[in-house]
DNA sequence: CACTTGCGGTGAACCGGTTAACCTTTCTAG
DNA sequence: CTAGAAAGGTTAACCGGTTCACCGCAAGTG
């Protein structure tokens, strides 16, 4: 229907040049009162829009950051339909963005090539990575000078990228530490992959936690991922089989409550049979039966705090790291051994 | 670091014009083997990726669309935190797009006015809409003539786009007509806006099931949203409170699990105080306790559907409206009265 | 009064691609 | 042997903005 409005037609509509159009739309030379308000005047009739595209190109800005999102079978529905921990990341990371008029574009990539053509085609003007990634995709970006901001992510992959953390080695402490001073002494750490830097840190806390409390570090289980309600339950099946433990560490609060229902299932309750502690605290934890014990992180600071650290970093600022607290959030899924 | 290289670059490289170049990378014109060869292996080694900012400039095509949620509290978060509904829609779009070499820019857009020149500006090739969205909008879009493909709205508001909906009303009739036959005959459709032709929809099937066995209307209840879980729980304590009704009928399995919730903070028992019915069938909803009786609609499917006709439209193809089927799911909320 | 200065504005190059029109060579056919 | 077509490239205009260099004119200066 109607094309839209090119600056060319507002500065024929206006009676004056382009370039003129251009200094008072961006107010970035002097221009007489009564100009302007001509100017003005025939961009709003004419529904002008500056085209992006064409901004982009010379101002090798887009305005645009890529959030970057670990796949599960190729594809980013794994994390997103699961655990809505990246939901509420990313909206926080949205509402920010938007905030300071960047667009969001949001993609998992498959191959390490990916990303870098990416951000070419697109011109993105930072990145953010949710989670962890291959160690090779950190240097990658950064051969090619692009902003980014990690979350939770540990130093030994960053490539000196700012990073946005809780800390983790205290999460993995209070959950200890709880469900020891409950009187718990037999209990099991789930872990998809203790080298992963963040289950590292928790699994320290939760050593150093038995360890002041005279006992031996936690057995650990092995999960197929620390995010889905499936390998919850999977774990959950056979703690409950074994009953070798009365207590497990979660790595989420979706899986736990995978655990939960397997217990459930089995025939269980909890926390009777087994106590479980959660991560993160999501929005849902609250109101199921029984309501989740875990360690909140607060998921939405941590979203917009690295927002805001991508913007600065995009302006040519240095950032440094940043570490958010997490705290225990005692609900129904633990109780007394 | 590295300056990413131009098609200039790349042409100077294989000792050809910047032309040539365009006409291998695209497979736009016929040119030599040999010389094909060169400029490719001198792309190669340049790790050259075209700029889409310029491309977009010439092709009008920026392969990139807009996804809009509705806001809550002006942002996206109230939705994206609380239902996964969205998300799990979100990652379904978002697949099918990066397939069809689309990229997906979110946002959840305040004023009418912003939609504009969102669009304008990102030069969108299309537009998903999630949700309704106040009718305005969806005129102000047709009349730039922006493909675009409606999710869960209905013809009254559409304008004669697309739309992908599930069948609302066997959903409803689907709900009523398991309660039913449970021996259940004080039931109550817990709802935002009867105005809103979703739930429109859904309260004519439940009269219709309701009048097929001989019963009056069900009563309807009022809730502040039908996302939530607060909405949900606060529905719930009311509901419990004066034990008017032996089951209800939720708009979405969040706002179903809040409910569940109020009613074991009352000191009742789902589903032998209240039966409670939900709607979507999320992957949550069969690993909460009790697992949630629900309206299976295909998330990821209408998802998918969605924007593979937006692809199809955006090519200029004649789209047709698309209904999803639902399914009643019976688990564990709903029980014999 | 001639000479700078400042104001308000314009022209044109440029960003990085695409593509229509055109130009050489070489091949084919009458 | 020559006209015409096909093959393989190149040139240059264009997309829609931004911005640098420059320009005309009125006001200020010595």
């Amino acid at each position: 229907m109607e094309k839209r409005a090119t600056i060319k037609e507002v500065a024929e509509k206006a009676g004056v040049s382009k370039a003129t159009v251009s200094y008072v739309l961006n107010n970035t030379k002097k221009v007489s009162e009564s100009t302007k308000e001509r100017v003005l005047q025939a961009a709003r009739e004419l529904q002008y829009a500056p085209d992006f595209t064409a901004v982009s190109l010379t101002k090798k800005k887009s305005r645009m950051i890529g959030v970057i999102l670990p796949l599960i079978n190729e594809s980013i529905a794994g994390i997103m339909q699961e655990n809505t921990y990246y939901n509420e990341m990313i909206s926080a990371v949205e509402k920010t963005s938007r905030e300071n008029n960047y667009d969001i574009l949001l993609a998992g990539l498959a191959r390490p090539e990916d990303y870098r053509s990416w951000v070419q085609k697109r011109r993105l003007d930072g990145l953010l990575f949710l989670g962890l990634f291959p160690e090779g995709i950190y240097r990658e970006m950064h051969s090619m000078d692009v902003p980014a901001v990690l979350i939770d992510t540990y130093e030994s992959h960053t490539e000196n990228y700012p990073a946005v953390n809780i800390d983790d080695e205290k999460g993995g402490w209070l959950a200890a530490d709880h469900l020891i001073s409950n009187g718990h002494d037999k209990i099991v750490f789930l872990s998809v992959d203790l080298d992963n830097p963040v289950e590292k840190e928790r699994f320290q806390g939760c050593k150093r936690a038995l360890k002041e409390a005279g006992l031996p570090p936690p057995a650990v289980m092995k999960a197929e991922d620390i995010h889905s309600f499936e390998s919850g339950y999977e774990a959950g099946r056979q703690l409950f089989k074994e009953k070798k433990y009365t207590a497990v560490i979660s790595g989420s609060d979706t899986t736990a409550l995978g655990i939960i229902r397997a217990v459930h299932d089995g025939g269980g309750k909890t926390p009777e049979d087994l106590s479980v502690i959660g991560f993160d605290d999501l929005r849902l934890s609250r109101y199921v039966i029984p309501s989740l014990t875990t360690i909140r992180q607060h998921i939405e600071k941590k979203g917009t705090l690295a927002a805001e650290k991508l913007v600065r970093v995009m302006e040519g600022q240095e950032e440094q790291p940043e570490m958010v607290d997490v705290e225990l959030i005692v609900r129904e899924s633990t109780g007394k051994r």
